[in-house]
DNA sequence: CGAGGCGATATCCAGGAGATATCGTTGGCG
DNA sequence: CGCCAACGATATCTCCTGGATATCGCCTCG
């Protein structure tokens, strides 16, 4: 049994007349009569009965009628869903992120996303760039923003787009002494208590931080001493009750709140770049229609995602 | 599109492999490419990743078939419920009886027949002949039992058939005096309060009334008078509280309690027979089944079944 | 009782589903 | 590093079957 019989029996019904459901199907009425008969005939049951004043279903025709309606509606259904999937309209985007992305990076693009992709599940989680990249690779993320290009095993197998770049600035309390400077000089940070996030989630931070500071294992005693924070909100917070000298990237300065001051840090130290990556064989359209969108709101990127996806 | 992509698209998502898809579907592997492409292609939107490590659906893909599994599952359904409707497994019954109907027929055939077919819904209402004929003609019941076979315009689209055949019983109180008789003389009866079934609805025992009572404006004046009773129970309720003496067919007997006697009326008066009656041209596979139980269980209407239904 | 409408049947044709053979690519393994 | 095996795609041919045309049989209605 095809579809095509569905059809037909449904169309008969319809105009319970053979001439006229064959010339509403687009075919003459033998063939439509022929395959009413091998529909009845495989099913074992008259589905019609052809009287005088017209054809009409037996309550075997209204049963598979019934059925017959509801399985084109699911086929037709099918054809849209799977459109609609393929144009990326519907689906699921699982993005990984750093705190830092939150600040300017994803304000810009998921707006208009979710504006324009209303049908798509989009899982939001904010997570250290090894564990983004690990999940990434692992297919429990479609798409990760983190600090610095992937590195490792697997590495290979993902496209990294530069998304931002930025540099060190500090953030002190109004109270603070560095408040009414525009710059810090390192040598001026030498002496402060400092917080940075936490150097097992942010290795590039840590290492420059240990330059800063000299190596070695008294470095924090040669300072004011160290305490880590894991995010932007939490460094900024503790910088403006005084506790110390928030040390983060320029982005710091958009969740800035009026009782914190954000300086630039001289010489500029220039941090590992935000970078966007996904599967370099991921051709989900929920995560081409993401790119797009980003491409468009952060004109910066655009020319270097066009260099990697035209590869593809 | 047809039904045959869906079963192919799932065959190969199952198998993950063109190869073992094609022979699990009994086909060689270039015609499942070619099915599968020609899908993909008039959905314009590929549904399979053709890796090295198998064949794996896409979002699309996954979308589609989702709908397909339905779609086929409503199709399959589709055949088994036009066959169990075919074998009136499945289905609806409606039945219009008269009250006599509910003492003998419908108790020996109802708790097989509901046994028997318990997908069928079954519609019973207790009407009178005339009603319940009219509703068979204008397609508001599938069966019809009255007494007296159906008469007057469409009455030859029906077939009816005898199922019983009874006379004219009496019910009286037990303390009546009647009560110790086995039999009822008709002169007996005249000076009787009798309780009876409505004339305009069972005009056969009205007609016989008449004739017993005698015609005229003043018979009942002549006798006991009449009381109206619309069922057997309400008959044989009104009797045993010494109303008057109830009159109906046998099937009383099978309604008495065991405050009342049932007396034998003499000389003996023959009622019109009950009469079961269907569509000519109805051929519900659950009517048929309802007929072939009350064959079974009514062996003396056997045979008059057989006339009509070997002739449709 | 004849005419017209309708569904069934007969016959022929062509499109396409499927079979066979082969190719191109890729991944694994010696 | 290169060969081989596996797999999906492609090419070509065959044959089934869905569809068109012509016609028949039957029923209804004027």
């Amino acid at each position: 049994m095809e579809s095509r019989h569905l059809r037909y029996a449904l169309a008969l019904a319809e105009h319970q007349h053979f001439g006229r459901a064959a010339a509403a199907l687009g075919i003459a009425q033998p063939p439509l009569s022929q395959q009413i008969a091998a529909l009845e005939r495989e099913l074992g049951a008259r589905l019609f009965d052809r009287t005088a004043r017209g054809v009409f279903p037996t309550a075997a025709g209204e049963a598979f009628l019934a059925r017959a309606r509801r399985a084109l509606a699911e086929m037709s259904a099918a054809v849209s869903d799977a459109g609609r999937a393929a144009r990326g309209e519907t689906g699921r985007l699982r993005l990984g992120f750093i705190g830092s992305a939150l600040l300017e990076l994803l304000p810009a693009v998921l707006g208009t996303f979710i504006r324009d992709r209303p049908g798509v599940r989009l899982g939001l989680q904010e997570m250290s760039t090894r564990r983004s990249t690990a999940a990434l690779l692992a297919g429990e993320l479609d798409l990760a923003i983190g600090r610095g290009a992937p590195r490792g095993a697997g590495a290979e197998d993902l496209v990294s787009v530069t998304v931002g770049r930025d540099h060190l600035v500090a953030v002190v309390g109004a109270a603070h002494p560095f408040a009414g400077q525009a710059k810090v000089s390192l040598e001026q940070l030498k002496g402060q208590h400092l917080i940075v996030a936490p150097a097992e989630e942010e290795p590039t931070v840590a290492a420059w931080l240990a330059g800063l500071l000299g190596e070695g294992a008294d470095t924090p005693a040669r300072a004011g001493g160290v305490t880590e924070a894991w995010d932007a909100h939490t460094i900024i917070g503790l910088a403006s009750c005084g506790v110390g000298v928030g040390l983060g990237p320029t982005c710091l300065r958009v969740a800035a709140r009026p009782d914190v001051r954000v300086c630039e840090v001289s010489p500029r130290v220039e941090l590992p770049e935000l970078v966007m990556s996904f599967r370099a064989q991921d051709r989900s359209p929920v995560l081409a229609a993401f790119l797009d969108i980003t491409r468009e709101r952060c004109p910066g990127v655009a020319d270097r995602l066009e260099r990697h996806l035209g590869t593809r």
